[in-house]
DNA sequence: AATGAATGAGCCTTCATTCAT
DNA sequence: TATGAATGAAGGCTCATTCAT
């Protein structure tokens, strides 16, 4: 019985998939410390040194999985970025008209940023950082394509009447991303609040965007 | 034979005058030079040396104005943050309604958005990554203030009937100040279309508040 | 049981034959890839990962045929050695007067270098290097020997008459050797006009040694 | 008397003066220290951090004066061909023969190696690493500069007749250079016994360039 | 007040080598 | 025999700050 599993274990490909395995988890402890750090402290105020001692794993193992610092940093921005988004998606999927759509957006955020403090706050504030540094940003940032995507939702919205005509898609859908964005600078109020802050910003945006005769005075 | 001397060069009034003046002279050179490069390089990127050099003082000569480098990033806050301050005050003493006042606050810092080109951004991209490193910040933030002061904007609109009642002022002077935040952060179609985007922005804003009867439909 | 499996497969002995010879051939291209390495980029541009990658075989299999790096670069020298070293044999047994092996030798070293173009300047400088990183050289090095043989080809055509009595067959020997260097230093004027350089080369060093009246004019 | 002095002294320009010269002594010391301990333990040997302390300056000091350790490196090799270079026009300006020259060189290079043991080679063994890692070596190497000068020797040699017409004074002239490089590689011989080394070269070389019948029997 | 050479702690990164599988 | 993930000492270099002048 043991010779048995020994054989089964020793296999070239059961090797490999160990060590496949092994490796994956040693990335993957990596990006958790990073993640807790950068957040803590900063880009600045992280050296690979401490992600690596944090994940338990020699320095020069960071290298292994990190071309340097600044890769470390933006798989780490990244994998927030898919976390959220994918949590984003899965409720916009239930969500059918604009409003709903807003409050689930805003609340999703919301949840996350409580689940994950100073995740959204670190990944955003880093990745303008980066954006000034370097030009290798691969692809749109977070934030543009939050921004396309509230465009896109008022796009629609506006199709359907229930959002005012004169609005620029793209432009609202900034102002819109904006609002959602005071979700993850994490106010003090927000935090204290969470219900009474959320249906404070989503009653701004709605009223913001529904399609109705403006109040008397404020021509421009 | 001290006085005679002095007499021929100057009095000692006018001697330390002339200090007075030459020392402030080079303080306003750093605070320019600095302005400059914190705002093309960020903070990290920026060296007291490199502000030295560009003032054209002696690299130990930064050291006589500021205590060190974050104090000359802070005096870099504050003045952008004094000068755009005294512009809002300025146009909202000429403003009534609270449409007026915020198509007003979003003109002003819209202009000066682009009359200095990343400035705001700057101080409050580095005021943040400042909070963190250390508690000494003296004082609210810009971001504290200005919400602060939406939130006053905002209570006396809805004892003039002119905004919703159901909001809560600071919650709601945190989304606009979002909002006029974009005007800062630099989006491309910000500067392609200035004036659009002006409006655009002020509508968002003023519908949002504007007391009115909701449209049916998006009860929360 | 085992016998079983074993006739299947192989005899014990063939199986032993095919791992040394896959031992052997581990060896052999893991020597090949240093080879090209340590000429492409040196002794401190080269990895034993890079070696192991291009011989394509494991990181650690590096270490079950050298010691360590400096153990596969003396094995690479030693290797290059013995290939000219046979080369030149093999030729010098074909030549009889001094000026034979001396042309003989040149055209050799010169053919060699072309077919292997930096191997012997790697291998020579390579050497220097770790003769001074450490005493651990062992035996004399290419550059003793090949001047010792000169030395010796020297001293037998002094004793033939053929060259001139009052050199130090050790000394003149050196300097023989400096001139068939300069062959492996690659100048660009030896692989444009190879034949010509040789020529020149070959002159100089037989008018050098050869015994006949010196010229007026030259007392030293 | 005292007041006067310090007036002298404290001029500015008397500031700016002292703090040049305190600013090429540290080059200076270091550029020493930097000379001492490549020679000793060759450019991958020594660290940024040696060279410093040799010299008793901070670590930091070192990049005032120098980009990098590369920098540092060619100031040395630039320095140490200077010297030679120096010490060989001011020989040349006084011999009249080419057999002056030649052995006015020999004696020269001779001198100077001895004189400073292992800079010369150093210098010459450093200079071909670099040549590999980058190509910004600025200008012709010392090897190619001396070989050409050997070659214009040679030109002139001919053209009065004493010195072969049949030699390409380029291929020549390297061949000379590698012979006169015999010195510098420090061979055991010529350390102990200067004077024989020096005659025995200085005949190998006279006797290969000298215009005269070839001995019979060496037709190529 | 002004200067700028000097400083050295600390940063990011590499690479020869080991060892569990 | 073969593997390749893991290691951490060591390297080159920067930069905020000081201090003698």
């Amino acid at each position: 019985m043991h010779s048995q599993t020994a054989d089964i274990a020793s296999s070239p490909d059961a090797v490999a998939g160990r060590r496949d395995r092994r490796k994956a988890e040693s990335r993957q402890r990596l990006l958790e410390a990073a993640r807790k750090l950068f957040v803590e402290r900063g880009y600045h105020g992280t050296r690979p040194q401490d992600i690596s001692r944090l994940a338990e794993v020699g320095y020069g193992t960071f290298y292994l999985y990190f071309a340097d610092k600044k890769d470390c940093f933006q798989a780490f921005v990244e994998t927030a970025q898919q976390e959220i988004d994918a949590l984003i998606r899965a409720r916009l999927a239930q969500c059918r008209t604009p409003a709903e759509r807003v409050y689930g957006v805003l609340e999703v955020t919301m949840d996350f940023s409580h689940a994950h403090p100073g995740v959204l706050k670190a990944a955003w504030a880093g990745h303008q950082l980066m954006a000034r540094e370097e030009k290798r940003t691969a692809g749109p940032s977070l934030f543009d394509q939050w921004s396309a995507r509230w465009a896109e939702v008022i796009r629609s919205g506006q199709k359907a009447g229930m959002i005012c005509e004169d609005y620029d898609p793209k432009m609202i859908g900034y102002a819109v991303l904006m609002v959602a964005a005071a979700v993850l600078t994490e106010a003090p109020m927000a935090r204290a609040n969470k219900k009474k802050f959320l249906t404070n910003l989503t009653h701004f945006v709605l009223r913001a965007l529904t399609a109705q005769r403006d109040a008397e005075g404020f021509t421009l």
